[in-house]
DNA sequence: TGAATAGTGTCTATAAGACAATATCCC
DNA sequence: GGGATATTGTCTTATAGACACTATTCA
């Protein structure tokens, strides 16, 4: 059915004078169809130089066996953000990690069931955190993301098991993890990002090879080191990496001050 | 009514074993309560010096004689996109402008009717296609968007009536129009979206000009005329400026062949 | 001719890329 | 000592800001 232009029902007062309080009080909000709301997570980390993410096998129709974006349907007196929250706790058994709008996507023909507007987030974490959830689960799994693309053109992507097949995706979650790598590629060099795909403390090495895999290209080390230590940011640790066959580099963390 | 770690319907058909088709023609999508979806738009256009949005005057609860973003409820079977350009025509009267999807805003009290999730766009538009569809509507205003932050910081604006009255502005729309301001601050630089600004054709200065409004501080005239030579974007048109009082500028248009 | 702004040329400061030299750890 | 990577220093090149100068129109 197609409710083309229609009104809101808040025309239907007009003309009768009615305080605020009395206007809500007999406000019908069942009048129009409403679509459902859900948000799909585009967790995203680093792992052997590739970019990844978790996806889930669907156990039930529509796409059963399909790989799946973490996700919920947002509760009727739920924000955006803690349903986002709350499906990376129930579904991946992660708290506490870096999480930002996406983007909103509702063609009308996305979801096969009825209409569905996804809110898409996307979230970042270092790898070894969320290593000790993909364990022994056989309808998770951490997909590799092949970008077709180079810079920030956009546009769908791949998504890989670890061991290179291609996975059947469900609904338009290529999209989602596509938008979501243009993303974080645009706001990498001017927003402090990168920090959350690594541990608290880290390597400027480690630094550099967390950008170049999301950036999908090699980076300058002498202007890339450059410019992560004049951009206040960092702070030295004072310690020194150990037992690793070659001379130690300098640990350091990201310095939250400066974030002010 | 609070549904707070609900499930979705999908899970009723846990265990029987039907095809999708089968599961589709099933399929109750009425079971859970569902949120209104909105689309606003902020139509940003520059005008002497200052950044503009145009608003209209509540007639209806709540908020009535508040001053809203133009917007609509997204139909049923209605893309997001389509509904933002619905907004657009029907409530200002304009067609084929640049228009994209900025943010979505859903905290559960923003509307205090029932739980409305906003899906808001910017859009963008020379002021001369703007100007003839203000005339003679009481109900609109082109409010200047007085920005308190600097670069890309963000947060809520004011909007200020032409005369400089603030403006009482309805629901969460403030943060709204301080969301687009951040958002084409940021793409101004890196993206051809100023030329979206201006007429076809236009001078060098002119250009700086919109980009000075739109970062709000000046820029350096030679160096932003050797960038914008450089990036390919401008074509020139071979025509010049006529009646100006001085030496008359060359005009430029947007390259599209660039764009691919 | 003068006012006003357009457009050009040159110098300097800053940041990025390239490359070389030295430092420090483990084996 | 040898292997490996970290760290520092220097040179070159590209770009942005500053400033001076010339050009072109209308009044």
């Amino acid at each position: 059915m197609l409710i083309g232009y229609m009104y809101h029902a808040s025309k239907m007062a007009r003309g009768k004078e009615q305080s605020e309080a009395e206007f809500l009080a007999e406000y019908d909000a069942t009048v129009f169809e409403r679509p459902s709301v859900a948000v799909d997570i585009v967790l995203l980390t680093t792992h052997e130089g590739s970019l990844r993410a978790p996806l889930l096998r669907r156990a039930d129709h529509p796409f059963r066996d399909h790989w799946s974006l973490p996700g919920a349907f947002v509760g009727i007196e739920e924000s955006l953000e803690r349903a986002a929250a709350r499906a990376l706790a129930q579904k991946l058994g992660l708290e506490h990690v870096f999480l930002e709008q996406l983007f909103s996507f509702g063609d009308p023909r996305r979801d096969p069931r009825t209409r569905v507007i996804s809110v898409s987030y996307y979230a970042l974490v270092d790898h070894a955190r969320l290593e000790p959830h993909l364990t022994t689960r056989a309808d998770l799994e951490l997909a590799c993301v092949d970008v077709p693309w180079e810079g920030e053109t956009g546009g769908a992507v791949e998504l890989r098991s670890p061991e290179g097949g291609k996975l059947d995706v469900a609904f338009d979650h290529e999209d989602i993890v596509g938008m979501a790598v243009k993303r974080i590629r645009g706001k990498l060099d001017y927003t402090p990002i990168g920090f959350q795909l690594l541990p608290d403390e880290f390597t400027l090495r480690q630094l550099q090879g967390v950008h170049e895999t999301v950036l999908g290209r090699p980076l300058n080390k002498d202007s890339f080191r450059r410019r992560m230590l004049a951009s206040g940011l960092l702070e030295a640790t004072g310690e020194r990496q150990r037992d690793v066959g070659h001379r130690p580099a300098e640990l350091y963390r990201f310095s939250k001050r400066s974030a002010v």
